[in-house]
DNA sequence: TATAATAAAGTAAGCGTTTGCAAAACTAGC
DNA sequence: GCTAGTTTTGCAAACGCTTACTTTATTATA
């Protein structure tokens, strides 16, 4: 079976007209007579004809495709994130390329430049940091970007953020009206968003209360973390604790529930995703909530106005956070 | 800043060879002079010159771009298995082009339409089911497609899965020892797997024992109607359930603990995806161990040989299963 | 009815590569 | 040094579409 595809000059000739003429209809732009156009239309569809994405790609410059960037595919975090990117993404007729940077870690740089050579139309970058290289090079490249999740040091790409600092300082301030003993659990204790906005919100805290103890502990990426993390927190006779990542909350929430160790009451236990595992966990599990899903939807809508060269007013937006109480805390 | 995209002719021009020569090195087709070979790659460093992927996809008809679908971005079992092809893909170098047909239910014919129009080399399919319609329509194109964790009726696309019937079976056997009510939760009594599969494990089972009570329940997606179907379980007075979802399961268990239901004792509960929330859950959850990324990483494999159009020999992979027995049964 | 506008349609030049085929440059054999 | 056989290169035609520019058709105006 000999199935070349159709192209757009297959349509032409059948419908006795230009290829200008069909490339208009189909893309709507540009005059056509009602009548012409209807008979294309027909004709298209009798045919099946669809339009080559590749090719035209090639000759608009324009391959209304977005890359999404994130460092991990199965992670609740950027999952919640990419939904709502995903979402707002199919309304305004986006195709998605996704680049994981999982196992290349070093290499950011390439993925993000073979994102570059896709043509994409704009980029999402998200993960737990930026380097101030990537940030570089995503600003010189000068293709429409926006971070969602993460702050670059510089701040001159646009984001969509919550207010870690005050977000940390908050919970802090409330840990320390009961407690002498608090931490920041995080998983890297260099990342731009907890060097200048988490330990910066915990210090703040910490300047009111000079009687309170509070420590920053590094703790890894994911669950089992959170599960090795806890023999620390009970060497130094923690009692409230503040992670960056539901997953090790839950590690440490587990493992407290294995040791039969209380929680909230001997041990009061806050995160600050707020991804739907919160309440998966017993108990559940009390968090700062980053609206995920919003912050990848407002990301999203942003990076469209972008590509469209609208003005944008406020290109580095702060989402609202809450301070959600469930059961982990008291 | 006039910053024009430096093109392969641009190469060509300050190497002073033709740009066929310049398409061969980048490629590695064909024969070069080493001499020349260097110098090229030299000037391209020197340059700064990044092939155009678009232009390369019109001009070879190959992208290097393989489409994934799934309905859900933000799902445990989707990602795991996501991650295996992500993984997989990487190594032998293609892009991915996410389809999610989440928000657009009906129209996934319409995805895949335009998985079609951005050329991609080949597609990973995955969902809960899949329709004939959409299977023929993928048959028909001819283009390489892998189902990853769903099995079309017809059995024509080529698929990585597990032996669903006898893994529900070997369960069912299992409980049918010391209980006389078992049930079988399932997001969708109708899907090809539930229906041709599961309910014929269990079905089977059922033949063995007479006196016992089996059944199957549907619950809907997703942790609340775990949660919401406790009820139901309750008031059937069942004794020991698999669930086809691990969110469901942690649904039943949190459900189970929260009106004080002592699982295992008065409720097992199993589940047959074994994404890493079995082991965030408390108890820990009991499941059947799909290999997610296994099943992922085999697809994008198999793919990655069907798009070379090398020979395949076994076009419907049935990787192994285990029952792991955590926490949540005895 | 002739003429200026305006709407509709067509022409053809790209977009940045790949690649079959042809030409040129070597190599080796005699 | 010439010829046949190989390597290396270059040429130029796709790939399927968009779009600036032109031409032609249609209307409205006087």
């Amino acid at each position: 079976m000999k199935k070349r595809t159709i192209t757009i000059y297959d349509v032409a000739k059948k419908a006795d007209v230009s290829m200008a003429t069909v490339s208009r209809v189909v893309n709507g732009t540009g005059k056509v007579k009602e009548a012409t156009r209807q008979k294309v239309q027909q004709i298209i569809k009798d045919m099946g004809y669809h339009p080559n994405a590749v090719a035209r790609g090639l000759a608009s410059q324009k391959t209304t495709t977005i890359g999404i960037f994130l460092p991990d595919l199965n992670n609740a975090y950027f999952n919640e994130l990419a939904q709502g990117i995903d979402d707002v993404s199919k309304l305004y007729n986006y195709n998605i390329i996704l680049m994981s940077s999982s196992i290349s870690h070093q290499n950011e740089k390439d993925v993000l430049r073979s994102l570059f050579s896709q043509q994409v139309d704009g980029i999402v970058y998200m993960s737990y940091d930026i380097s101030d290289e990537v940030c570089d090079l995503l600003y010189e490249k000068g293709i429409p970007t926006v971070l969602a999740g993460v702050v670059d040091y510089k701040r001159q790409l646009p984001s969509v953020n919550i207010d870690y600092k005050q977000a940390t300082y908050d919970i802090m301030e409330k840990f320390a009206e009961y407690h002498d003993s608090i931490a920041l659990v995080v998983q890297d204790k260099s990342t731009n968003v907890n060097r200048d906005f988490r330990c910066k919100g915990m210090a703040e805290a910490a300047k009111n209360h000079s009687t309170v103890q509070f420590e920053v502990i590094r703790a890894g990426y994911g669950y089992e973390s959170g599960l090795a993390v806890f023999d620390e927190l009970k060497a130094k006779d923690i009692q409230a604790v503040l992670t960056t990542d539901d997953s090790v909350a839950i590690g440490i929430l587990n493992a407290a529930n294995d040791r039969s160790i209380k929680v909230p009451e001997e041990l009061e236990v806050m995160s600050a995703m707020n991804t739907k595992l919160a309440l998966m966990a017993r108990p559940e599990l009390s968090s700062i909530s980053q609206p995920l899903y919003d912050m990848g939807a407002v990301a999203m809508r942003m990076l469209t106005k972008l590509m469209k060269k609208e003005p944008v007013q406020n290109q580095q937006v702060i989402l609202p956070h809450e301070i959600i109480n469930r059961k982990s805390t008291k």
